[in-house]
DNA sequence: ATGAAAGCGCTAACAA
DNA sequence: TTGTTAGCGCTTTCAT
C-alpha cells in the first residue's frame, strides 16, 4: 500500500500538499493538484483511515449499540443507521451487546473515542452509568428510541411518543366495537414498554370500556403465543389482543390458528412498530408504525452535532454541565390497518 | 481520555513499559507490574485503538458486505458474524452495499486495508475484480457462501453444498408423493441459485418424476407469491412448490392462503435456509436447513489464518500466486420437517 | 528488567 | 502557493 508519502515524492511535492489536494484544504495550484491526483492515479493511493483518525484526533465511525439477534427490529434499525450514517462518512460498527450489560460496557470501553467518535443505542439494557461515562471521557452518546418525551431520561435521545402509539392502538379496536380486550405487555412491568401500555388504557378509561386484562410476556413471538392462550383461557369472551410489539403480537395469532380461530373474525389483533414481518405474516398485521427511517436519520444527525460541538468546546472548562440534554422528537407514530382487525363477531 | 505516557509518568515509568505490561510482553519485574496496572486502574486509562492500529500496521476490525436489508437472511448472519468476529478481539463493520457493486467498491477503497484488516463478502454482487484488487492490496477476502463446492471461485470460500440442499428438497417432496412440482428459482437462471435448482432436478430425474414447471422471480415473499400464482395457472394441478430461498416459500404460503389452498392439503411447500422467519411462519414452514452459524465461524476462522498469514508474508516476493485458494465445506444443509408440507390429496 | 528513541501515515500550524 | 516542523498515541528494536 503506497502512502502519502511516496505520492507526494512521486509528485514532486511535500507530504502537507498532496494532503490539502486530497481534502480540497488550503489553496493549491491547479497544475500541482493535476500532477498529485495523477501520481494518487499512478499508485493507486488510499488514505490509511487509521492513521488520519490518529492525527485528526476523531474516527470516521460511530458504534451501534443493539441486544441481540432475537427481535428482528434491531437488525432492520441497523440497516437503517447504516445508510443515514454513511450520508456524512462514517463507518458503522455494530456490537451485539446479547442482552449483557457487561459486554456493552467492554465495547463501549474498548471502541468509544477511539475507534468511533460516537454511540448510539438501541435499548436501554445498558447501564445507564455506563453511558455517562463514556459521555464523561468524552464521547457523545444518543438514545435511539426514548418511549416518554415528557420523560427526558437524562441523556440525548430521540424519543418516540410510544404512549401515544398505545392510544391509537386502542381507538381503533373501540371504535371497531371490541370491548373485551387483552394487553400484552411485552416487557416487566415497569419496563419499556410501559408508556405504550398506560397510552393504551387510558384511551380504555376515556371510552369507560371496562377494564382490560394484561400479561405480561417476553418481546418474543413465543411470549405472545403463550400469553394469548393464557388470556384466552382466563376469558375466553376476549374478542381481541393488543399487543405492544408487533412480535408478540405475531405469536397471539399464532395462537389463535392453533386454537382454531379465525382471525379477525374471532380474534383481532394489533401490535406495535411495523416490522417487515408485520406486512408479510398472514393475516397482515394492523399495527401502528414507528417511523423508524426517521428515528434513525434523526439519531444519526443528533450525534454528529453532539460530536461537532464535542470538538468545538474542547478546552472549555465545566459549566456546560447545566446546559439542556438535547432530544429530538420523531413524527407520531401512526395507525396503520391492516388485516388482523375487524369488527367483533359474536361466537 | 489519558494516555499510555501519562500513566506511564504516573507510575513512574517509560511507555515502553506501560506498553509492556498491558500486553503481556517483554519480562516486566513484579512490583513495577503492579505500579502500572494501578496507575491504569487511578486514571481510567484506555488503549487507543487507532493509534495501536497505525503502530501495529493492523486494524482490529473485519468488514462485512451484505447487499441489503430486503432479505433478513443477512441480517441474521451478521450477528453471527459479530460474535465470531469477537471471540479473536476484532470488531464488525458492516458494509451496506445496497445491492450495488459501485458503493460496494467504495467501501473497500476506503476501509479494507486500513480500517479493516480483512474482508467478509456475503454475496456475489459485488465485481470479482474488486475483489481481487483488494486482495492485490494486501487485505483478505473472504466470500461467505459459495454454493459449489466442487467449483471453486478463484477466492477463499466457505462452501455450502447447495446443490445437495436441492436434492434433499426434492427427495422429500417425491417421498411424500408428489409427481406434479413447481419450482421457484429465486434469481436469474444463471445466478447464484442455479445449483439448489440443478440438484432439485436432478433428484426429480432420478426418480423419473416427469419435468416440473420452474419460474424464475425475485428473492423475495412478493417474488414467490407472483411466482406462484402464475404457476398455478399454468398448471392448477401442480401439488407442491419448491422455492430455492425461504422467502419467496413465504411467500408460496400466502398466494396458497389467498387463493384458499390449505397448505400443506392442497399444496406442499418447501424452502431453503432456514432463517428465522421461516420457524415463525403459519404453517411452519418445512426446509432445507444452511448451517449459518457454522458457515459465519468458517469464514471469520479462515480469514483469521489469512490475515495471520499475509503479515507473516510480508516481504516475500511474488510465487504465491500458485498457492492453491483455500476453501471450506460447510457441515451439509439439512431437512428440518415443519408443517407446510405432507402427503398430497388430489383437489 | 527498564529506558531511550525511532517511526507507523497522516494532519496542522506556521514559515517561506 | 508550497514547504517545514511537529506531533497524534502507541509499539518496537536496541541499549543500558
Amino acid at each position: 500500500m503506497p502512502t502519502l508519502t511516496e505520492v507526494a515524492r512521486h509528485a514532486g511535492v511535500t507530504p502537507a500538499t498532496v494532503s490539502n489536494v486530497l481534502r480540497n484544504r488550503g489553496r493549491v495550484g491547479e497544475t500541482t493538484r493535476q500532477r498529485v491526483l495523477e501520481a494518487v492515479e499512478a499508485l493507486g493511493y488510499r488514505p490509511h483511515l487509521a492513521a488520519r483518525a490518529l492525527a485528526e484526533g476523531r474516527a470516521p465511525t460511530l458504534a451501534l449499540m443493539v441486544s441481540s439477534i432475537a427481535n428482528p427490529f434491531y437488525p432492520e434499525f441497523a440497516l437503517a443507521v447504516e445508510r443515514a450514517a454513511r450520508t456524512s462518512g462514517h463507518f458503522v460498527i455494530i456490537c451485539n451487546t446479547n442482552e449483557d450489560p457487561h459486554t456493552g460496557r467492554a465495547y463501549l470501553d474498548q471502541i468509544a473515542g477511539t475507534l468511533s467518535e460516537g454511540v448510539l443505542v438501541t435499548n436501554a439494557n445498558l447501564d445507564f452509568a455506563d453511558l455517562h461515562t463514556t459521555e464523561a471521557r468524552g464521547t457523545p452518546v444518543v438514545l435511539c428510541m426514548w418511549e416518554r418525551p415528557h420523560e427526558p431520561p437524562g441523556l440525548p435521545c430521540v424519543a418516540v411518543d410510544f404512549r401515544l402509539a398505545g392510544e391509537l392502538a386502542a381507538t381503533h379496536l373501540l371504535e371497531l366495537g371490541h370491548r373485551r380486550i387483552g394487553a400484552i405487555v411485552g416487557s416487566k412491568a415497569s419496563g419499556i414498554h410501559a408508556a405504550r401500555y398506560e397510552g393504551f388504557v387510558s384511551a380504555l378509561r376515556a371510552a369507560d370500556a371496562p377494564k382490560n386484562r394484561v400479561k405480561h410476556a417476553l418481546d418474543t413471538i413465543q411470549g405472545g403465543y403463550d400469553a394469548t392462550r393464557a388470556l384466552l383461557e382466563a376469558d375466553p369472551k376476549i374478542t381481541a389482543i393488543f399487543a405492544t410489539n408487533d412480535l408478540p403480537a405475531l405469536g397471539a395469532m399464532h395462537a389463535a390458528a392453533d386454537l382454531g380461530l379465525n382471525v379477525p373474525g374471532d380474534l383481532s389483533v394489533i401490535g406495535i412498530t411495523d416490522i417487515q414481518l408485520a406486512r408479510e405474516s398472514r393475516p397482515a398485521l394492523t399495527t401502528v408504525a414507528v417511523p423508524t427511517v426517521e428515528v434513525a436519520g434523526l439519531a444519526v444527525s443528533l450525534l454528529r452535532e453532539l460530536i461537532e460541538s464535542s470538538y468545538g468546546q474542547a478546552g472549555k472548562t465545566a459549566g456546560q454541565e447545566t446546559a439542556c440534554v438535547p432530544m429530538r422528537i420523531s413524527s407520531p407514530p401512526e395507525l396503520v390497518v391492516r388485516a388482523s382487525t375487524g369488527v367483533p363477531r359474536s361466537r
